[in-house]
RNA sequence: GCCAUUGUGGCGGAACAGGCAGACGCAAGGGACUUAAAAUCCCUCGAAGGAUAACUUCGUAUCGGUUCAAGUCCGAUCAAUGGCACCA
């Protein structure tokens, strides 16, 4: 009689074969199709792998193995992004250095990753806090600085004044400090940036050469931010001064409309005129408060708009030369644009609600609005009015001709701006990789010779923050106090880290590779893998990762590293699990669950199967125990199949319709619907009650991406010991797909009424005859129209 | 607030490109098997009316529109989720 399914045995038996004989070990071959899938590697915490991330990497899991048994030559590697904040606040909290948190962390994280079958290559684990790894982030970023891409300059940084430590923005959400409650205020602060935005431009363009997801598009090119305009100077007077200020616009059309500038708390001309300002004391006040606030809170639309006038100096509108006042408000940021704004009050949102606020003039200079009651953007059109030589043109014709017309002024010019900012490049804390430069008095910023890298994280006794704001390395003089490189003097070293987005900014290159000494990445490894074939990741991550990533790649394209622009050819995301209460798994809402639980209770294909299977693959899902239950039944089915086989059948199965819809919804990220497929064909096979050898060795390749235990053991129990690796995909005949006969739904005024069975392609009036002939749908009734669609549907309008 | 996404039975979800709403699974109810339970197998299962039938009406967040035909397209509204630059 049959031995039933026993998830322990099996799955330890196949984990134990996959990973002895390093089967999914990728080997150069120069024979084969290359497929380079990537997920985004975890970052290793305490609490170990919850179900969110089997989930995301179930999907990328899912190709690798289809794509090996269609012949490519698939690396599906793994590593680990291990340095950060949460390892070094965790480590800090129970007293263990963060190198023995993380190792303990990563040993953890790759039992469980095998414990699911994951068809890793294991052999290729990386990891960012190993100096062999960061060695290469140093030497990433020596050549950046060496290209004038990283420099050092002031900044605002959340701190709080108690705790004396640099906060992230989520360490002070509400303007609260995360540790003790106090105020957090905004400090300046030098800090290192990359000049990401010399790359806005080409990232922008390059996103027409891959195939992201559009929403994917339309988010990194909303972050980057393109925008047209044109900059121009107003004359600001107080005094016997007079400061050019310049202002960035976008509509400059308007310009006959601008009533007042108004400039951000952080501007500089402010202190100009120190002495001249009537209300000084007013304006610092008002500078501190903005100090005070984060940006978010400072541009909510929403709120209402603070403000003061700048009294004792006037600026002067350059087209219509008249005086218009200077306001100082929060809502205008200093790192956009030029900090300075000209507001047309009439035209835009904000500059509207914030002249209502002070009683301002509002001039109308485009027609069609009501400008009593909003704000008019016209930005798709309208006439100019009130506007010298613009009156009575287009928008479109009104932006260009007050461009050129600036522009012979000598005051003006046609001006491209990226919202994006800058990267800030350092972080106040132990736990990342050091900045590779070294602090000269004479020489100024040098960096660490290439043949010194790594430049190894000193091992501290004493990690915790420092009081002055700055990172606990500076507390180990012995390894701050240096030589200069340059000219031997005594110089100190940059006590910052590196952001954790470093090290992620270029692994996928360092898996090509891992172990590689001379290069970042081995030339010839890299000439057989290049890019990226499809990275899978979450929605998360695209605006940030997706886009720093873009950028070091382009870089080290403009180097001579790599020979791609872009990293990845293709990206997909996936959806959140959620509780079983549809909430974010979280350890205080007390929802997660452990993926080693479901291992224990159902095994890892039971896992597998339901964690894809529960929905959209894009979309966030809720958990269920009962669902799973659902994917435990299916198998268990599967698994009886073995002893349904009969090589006479009674019916013909259509398979090439399974095979076609399976492997369809596996390349598009369909996980749910390939596997209601199978249950579907599985049914039809309980409905036979057989199943000849040949349908199940279809089924379980099928099967196999998804529950790789079961149908490997499957397989090799009905195939005398063949290994199910070593097959090949199905395949099915197109002529198999099309039905001779098909169910034409009859709708009456739109109304479903009945069906008739017809051939493939017949006529209007053959389908018009069935209904006539087969069905009393047309009793009693005039036909009015009559709408067919081939082999689809046919709606009778009747009366 | 801004950008992006989502909203379909008791639940998770399906519906290719405007063409049969609810595939597949869960839960629930009924039955078979069993001393019994579990497991397994079979049947029913959007709502209301009707007789448990035939059939009719309503139904994809809300309101409105386009169309022979709308879950799908358009406009407005509401709600939820992700991101907003030092969490990764």
């Amino acid at each position: 009689m049959n031995k039933g399914y026993n998830p322990k045995e099996i799955e330890s038996k196949w984990q134990k074969y996959w990973y002895d004989s390093k089967v999914f070990s990728a080997q150069v071959d120069q024979n084969k199709k290359k497929f380079y899938g990537l997920i985004e590697f975890p970052y290793p915490s305490g609490a170990g792998m919850h179900v969110g991330h089997i989930r995301a990497y179930s999907g990328m899991e899912v190709l690798a193995r289809k794509k090996r048994l269609e012949g490519y030559n698939v690396l599906f590697p793994i590593g680990y992004d291990a340095f950060g904040l949460p390892t070094e606040n965790y480590a800090m909290s129970i007293k263990t250095h963060p190198r023995i948190v993380t190792d303990r962390n990563i040993k953890r994280f790759n039992e469980q990753l095998r414990s699911v079958g994951f068809s890793f290559d294991f052999d290729r684990v990386i990891d960012t806090t190993d100096p062999d790894y960061y060695r290469w982030t140093q030497w990433i970023f020596i050549q950046l600085f060496k290209n004038g891409l990283a420099y050092k300059s002031k900044t605002l940084v959340n701190f709080c004044p108690d705790c004396k430590v640099v906060l992230a923005n989520e360490e002070s959400q509400d303007g609260v400090c995360d540790r003790c409650g106090s105020a957090v205020v905004q400090k300046e602060k030098d800090v290192w940036f990359l000049r990401i935005r010399n790359y806005a431009e080409r990232l922008l363009q390059g996103l027409e050469k891959v195939d992201f997801l559009d929403r994917i598009k339309i988010e990194q090119s909303n972050w980057i931010g393109r925008s047209e305009g044109a900059e121009l100077t107003f004359t600001v007077t107080g005094g016997d001064i007079t400061y050019p200020l310049n202002v960035y616009t976008t509509r400059p059309d308007t310009l006959y409309g601008a009533t007042f500038l108004v400039i951000s708390p952080e501007h500089p001309m402010v202190k100009r005129f120190e002495d001249i300002i009537t209300n000084y004391d007013k304006v610092r006040e008002y500078q501190k408060q903005a100090l005070m606030k984060k940006e978010l809170e400072r541009t909510q639309l929403n709120k209402e708009k603070t403000g003061l006038k700048v009294e004792g100096i006037f600026a002067t509108n350059p087209i219509t030369n008249e005086p218009i006042p200077v306001f100082m408000a929060d809502y205008v940021m200093m790192d956009y644009g030029t900090g300075a704004i000209m507001a047309v009050p009439a035209h835009d949102t904000r500059d509207y609600q914030f002249a209502k606020k002070y009683n301002l003039p509002i001039v109308e200079v485009i027609k069609g609005g009501d400008i009593e009651k909003e704000a008019y953007i016209a930005k798709d059109g309208g006439t100019m009015i009130n506007s010298g030589i613009l009156n009575g043109m287009e928008v479109e014709e009104a932006i260009v001709t007050m461009i050129k017309h600036l522009e012979k002024l000598g005051i003006g010019k046609a001006k491209v701006d990226y919202k994006m900012k800058d990267w800030a490049f350092n972080r106040q804390r132990y736990w990342g990789e050091p900045i590779p430069i070294i602090n000269c008095a004479k020489c100024g910023q040098v960096p660490v010779p290439e043949s010194e890298l790594p430049l190894v994280l000193p091992d501290l006794e004493d990690f915790s923050p420092t009081d002055d704001a700055s990172s606990p390395l500076s507390k180990c003089t012995d390894w701050v106090n240096t030589t200069c490189p340059k000219c031997g003097g005594s110089a100190t070293r940059e006590t910052d880290t590196m952001p954790q987005w470093a090290g992620s900014s270029w692994y996928f290159l360092r898996y090509l590779s891992p172990k590689c000494q001379t290069a970042l990445v081995d030339p010839d490894d890299y000439k057989y893998w290049g890019q990226v074939d499809w990275y899978n990741g979450g929605m998360e991550h695209v605006t940030r990762h997706l886009i720093y990533s873009r950028f070091w790649n382009m870089f080290l394209y403009d180097i001579g590293v790599v020979t791609y622009q872009e990293p990845y050819l293709k990206r997909t995301t996936q959806g959140l699990i959620l509780g079983s209460d549809g909430e974010k798994m979280s350890k205080s809402r007390g929802n997660v669950v452990n993926p080693d639980d479901v291992i224990r209770d159902y095994g890892a294909d039971v896992l597998r199967t339901f964690i894809l299977f529960m929905g959209d693959f894009e979309k966030p899902a809720p958990w269920s125990e009962d669902g799973a239950k659902g994917c435990w039944r299916f198998l268990n089915r599967v698994w009886n199949l073995m002893y349904m086989i009969k090589e006479t059948k009674t019916d013909d199965i259509n398979l090439a319709f399974a095979i076609k819809k399976v492997s369809d919804d596996y390349e598009s990220n369909k996980f749910n619907t390939a596997i209601a497929q199978l249950m579907s064909t599985l049914n039809q096979f309980y409905q036979r009650t057989t199943v000849t050898k040949d349908e199940l060795n279809v089924f379980l390749k099928l099967l196999y991406p998804v529950a790789s235990h079961i149908a490997s053991e499957m397989y090799e129990k009905i195939n005398n010991g063949a290994k199910i690796e070593k097959s090949t995909w199905p395949t099915y005949d197109e002529k198999d797909l099309i039905a001779q006969e098909i169910e034409i739904p009859v709708q009456i005024n739109g109304k479903l009424k009945g069906k008739v069975l017809v051939e493939k392609d017949a006529t209007q009036e053959r389908v018009l005859e069935l209904v006539k002939t087969t069905t009393n749908a047309l009793e009693d009734k005039t036909i009015i129209k009559v709408i067919y669609v081939k082999d689809r549907i046919i709606n009778i309008i009747a009366k």
